[in-house]
DNA sequence: ATAATTTAGTGTGACCAAAACACTTGTAAT
DNA sequence: ATTACAAGTGTTTTGGTCACACTAAATTAT
């Protein structure tokens, strides 16, 4: 068993091909082999209302009709997972433009009881303001925010999905900065420490959730805590009946939404 | 959007549907929709003649025909994922019985040549000693252990998939015991440092490394780090021209093996 | 037999992060 | 003026991480 190396090809270049898999390009018929399908479903939070929700759609359509399920839908043949789970978010929803990132893939034989059907999950999240209406599409006729502690019935093993992502979401909050993404563009110290009070079902010092975040700032894990993330702004909100808070911004907040790690 | 409660019925029970879903199951013809094909990967490491190795096959068909390649299938239509998973490693190598979790998702829709193929990798452990004899299976002429520093070329975008899953091990053995399934049953201290030396690649303070491990004990994250994990022996362990060596054994193995929470 | 070699095994101090804990200040409403 | 409310801020204790060096036991070479 040697550590040979193999002549000069790179896996990447699919344009030359020597002859023996050209040929067997030829030959190949898709159509040879059985195959399960494949989805995507999509568990998207937000925090509102003091609230962590879920977004979840009413299945237009057997099986389960009736039933509130994630929102998710077929793979299409020449579409990325992730392209087809925002394209199935923004499908069913009206949601677009959102951090996702996969969470996991669950294909038990039995899972669906049409078929085989194989569903890759994505995480996502989205700040509460930011989506003014949902709008049920094709398959969903109704579209709605359930808080994740008081949910119908789900279709499928949507219930055990949600609280995979639920768990997920929890454990993420410690090491990385996700939770920016439930915020507004500019907000203030208290309004991101909700956040996580609300995700940890748990209240935190206010003082010691201060200092972590400057601690935060000059860690040694560049990737989950970015240098600088959070800028202070001079401009201020007029409290309701106390003083002025200041306003903070999350630097380089687009690129954090392109695409979660998840090593 | 109301949080209503749907009628009684378990998404799990699905020997009773309703008619309007009987009706659409019999309706329902799986060959209606183009579907992609399935396969899962597999990244099997273990540590070896002081080095991570990570276990290829070399491909007897095409494409990729002859090149070194993750050991891996397609998925049948009435196995789970994980099982398909441990399936091809047995029947592509011969090895069975490993700790096994799954890692990520791969679907662009360009990464096989043929048609549209998605992959479920699972990132696998084996205790270096336990394999004996690999033996290739038929659809790979050869089977074999290579160092992941110095791989030859592989096909797909399989070096991709085996960096991610060299990540995910490295960052894994920081906060889970996984480190246990590449050592023996009963192992030196010595010996479970130097899989944290070569996986992390960069030598360990012994002092430190034992105190860890102590600590780890008695940590707050009974999942990832079991109380009482370790157990020390009676016996030992004669060392080569120096004094004899305490041998440890790693409580709950067995338990451990079976799959990786993953959260 | 003596010396040299090799690895096992062990403790302390400095530093840093996490957690517990309370008061002052500015504003609005009364 | 008094009250109500949330913002903002610092210290102490505890526990983990890291850097660091010597002794003991056995084998090998002389």
């Amino acid at each position: 068993m040697s550590n040979q190396t193999q002549t000069a090809q790179n896996s990447a270049d699919h344009q030359e091909l020597p002859p023996a898999e050209k040929e067997f390009l030829a030959n190949y018929n898709p159509a040879d082999y059985e195959r399960p399908s494949v989805t995507v479903d999509i568990v998207i939070f937000t925090v509102r209302d003091n609230d962590l929700k879920v977004l979840l759609v009413k299945r237009r359509f057997a099986p389960f009709q009736g039933y509130w399920a994630l929102p998710g839908g077929f793979v299409k043949m020449n579409e990325s997972l992730e392209a087809s789970a925002m394209r199935e978010l923004k499908d069913e929803t009206g949601v677009e433009n959102v951090y996702i990132e996969q969470l996991y893939t669950f294909g038990d034989p039995q899972r669906d009881p049409r078929t085989r059907v194989i569903t890759v999950t994505y995480l996502a999240l989205v700040e509460g303001q930011q989506i003014k209406t949902l709008q049920a599409g094709s398959d969903a006729s109704e579209a709605g925010w359930f808080s994740v502690y008081q949910l119908p019935e789900l279709a499928f093993d949507h219930h055990y999905i949600l609280d995979y992502a639920h768990k997920r979401l929890r454990a993420k909050l410690e090491y990385t900065n996700v939770a920016f993404q439930l915020v507004p563009e500019k907000f203030t110290l208290t309004e991101l420490q909700r956040i996580y009070e609300i995700i940890w079902n748990q209240k935190l010092d206010k003082r010691n959730f201060r200092k972590r975040l400057s601690i935060r700032e000059r860690s040694a894990y560049p990737e989950a805590n970015p240098h600088q993330m959070l800028e202070e702004l001079e401009e201020t909100r007029p409290g309701g009946n106390f003083g002025p808070t200041k306003l903070y911004r999350f630097i380089d907040r687009v690129e954090r939404i392109v695409r979660g790690i998840g090593v």
